[in-house]
RNA sequence: GUGGUUGUAGCUCAGUUGGUUAGAGCGCUGGAUUGUGGUUCCAGAGGUCGCCGGUUCGAACCCGGUCUUCCACCCCA
């Protein structure tokens, strides 16, 4: 059998490894400073918690998890005529793997009511997965690190969560613009255009703009059969660019558009004050396509890499009540760690430093000096020094190969004129430099 | 899910219109050098040419299928 790895997974090295929680790191200290709990949750839920949460095809892309024992059993023949994957998938499958953080969420604040203090905030750094088919910077698993509060229905929460974007990504050194809009303007466009029955083809369309341009985007809307009048106006606007100003002025007529423009133009006016380094940009354009967002909506790109969103929210005012609890806002941000490593690897932006502590390895010369050499790394481990013995008694060119390659910077030999010394010969790999040291000295130098 | 693309040694890649035994660099193993590495020199190991099938006297090369890679859609972190 020949290894392999699952399509659209990788393995991490140790190198990565180390980089991937450098980022989580950042992240971390940035969600509990201000005052966000870390929580964790199942990778697989029942399937129909998941099912139906996300637009249109989501469900497609949801893993599913076969049943366990004789599903066949379960359909009956004429289902099975039928052919539909769609009804006949929750016969063969009853768990699927998590699609996102913000759903399980939901579903974890509702079944936990009782036992959280409201407005309930939390982080959750763990895996996603997406049957989607792998490119590059978009993998079948990867890693979404989300910070959430709900609630409350305050945008103060808003400006909080665009802060700890602008924090996050200044600490990590990289320049990124946050682009906000708000579901409630592009519902009050909808209806002044008198298209609010056709909201979600508008959106798809529009959602397209900065990939193909404002005509074929108003083409699309034509295919898609929303009013030409509609669409010519609207094409006017695009052209022109609507800036919240502009847009209190169209809107005057849509109680739903104005209320979100207030809400857009509080969050603008306090968050804008005080980045540290991110640029807030407003986008009327802008639109998500997770179905249950409800106002305010963000999206991150890395500025000077062709890479997707690196990081994507908003508020959803009602997903807890799919789950049965009524009248509970909330609002989120996520990060995509997978995403961000790649665009920190490509403007060569990850911390040399954080790969390797100081650490010496013991050159083994034999059974009895390998032994008096064990007992040096005894102590220093306890000194809480990096020590190892090479373990097998081989040529000191392979010792010396391995250290090396391992970046170990430290080689001490303990042969058998030095069994018994207070000093011990101890080698700097990269200099070649070699002196006596005692343990009090090798401290010194290592601590 | 749709269309295209990719696959040759551990890694990066050559390989002529289909023609004997498929090559290079790096890496690896051993030696020069039995307790002092990185340099140098010498020798060696390592490939069902992604997999399955077909065409052909003959296939790494042509054809079909399949898996994988990357790309464009769809959608998204």
């Amino acid at each position: 059998m020949k290894p392999s790895l699952a399509k659209g997974t990788r393995d991490f090295s140790a190198e990565v490894v180390q980089n991937r929680q450098y980022i989580m790191n950042v992240l971390k200290e940035q969600f509990e400073l201000r005052g966000y709990d870390p929580i964790e949750t199942p990778s697989f839920e029942n399937i129909e918690t998941l099912t139906g949460k996300y637009g249109g095809e989501g469900d497609r892309l949801i893993f599913k998890i076969l049943r366990s024992g004789d599903f066949t059993s379960k359909i009956s023949e004429e289902l099975w005529q039928e052919k539909q994957p769609s009804k006949l998938a929750t016969k063969i499958a009853d768990k699927a793997l998590r699609y996102d953080l913000t759903v399980p969420f939901a579903r974890y604040v509702v079944q936990h009511r009782n036992e959280i203090a409201f407005p309930f905030k939390r982080y959750q750094m763990q895996p996603v997965w997406r049957a989607d088919r792998p490119q590059k910077g978009r993998f079948r698993e990867f890693y979404q690190c989300d910070a959430d509060v709900v609630g409350s229905d305050s945008l103060w929460q808003e400006v909080e969560l665009i802060h700890i974007y602008d924090a996050s990504f200044s600490k990590l050194g990289l320049s990124t613009t946050i682009k906000i809009n708000n579901r409630k303007v592009l519902m009050g466009i909808a209806e002044v255009l008198r298209i609010s029955d056709q909201f979600i083809a508008f959106t798809v369309a529009v959602d397209k703009l900065d990939k193909v341009g404002p005509d074929r985007v108003c083409q699309e809307m034509l295919d898609q059969g929303l009013d030409e009048t509609a669409v010519a106006t609207f094409e006017l606007w695009l052209k022109e660019g609507l800036s919240v100003a502009r847009l209190q002025e169209l809107l005057q007529s849509s109680e739903e558009g104005k209320v979100g423009l207030q809400e857009l133009s509080f969050v603008l006016e306090n968050a804008s004050k005080g980045l540290q380094g991110c640029e807030l940009e407003f986008d009327f354009t802008l639109v998500r396509g997770l179905n249950y967002y409800t106002g305010t909506i963000f999206e991150v790109v890395a500025n000077g890499v062709t890479m997707g969103s690196i990081g994507g929210g908003g508020r959803y005012a009602d997903l807890t009540s799919i789950f049965g609890m009524k009248d509970t806002s909330g609002v989120g941000i996520s990060f995509g760690l997978d995403r961000i490593y790649l665009c920190l690897e490509e403007l060569n932006l990850f911390p040399s430093v954080v790969a390797h502590m100081p650490s010496i390895i013991f050159a083994n010369f034999g059974a009895a000096e390998g032994t008096a050499a064990y007992h040096w790394v005894q102590m220093l481990v306890a000194h809480g020094v990096r020590a190892e013995l090479y373990p097998d008694a081989t040529k000191l060119k392979k010792q010396f190969d391995f250290a090396n390659k391992k970046g170990i910077p430290f080689m001490a030999m303990v042969g058998t004129n030095e069994m018994g010394l207070d000093a011990i010969p101890v080698k700097n790999l990269a200099s070649g430099e070699q002196k006596q040291l005692t343990l009090q000295q090798i401290l010194a130098l290592l601590k």
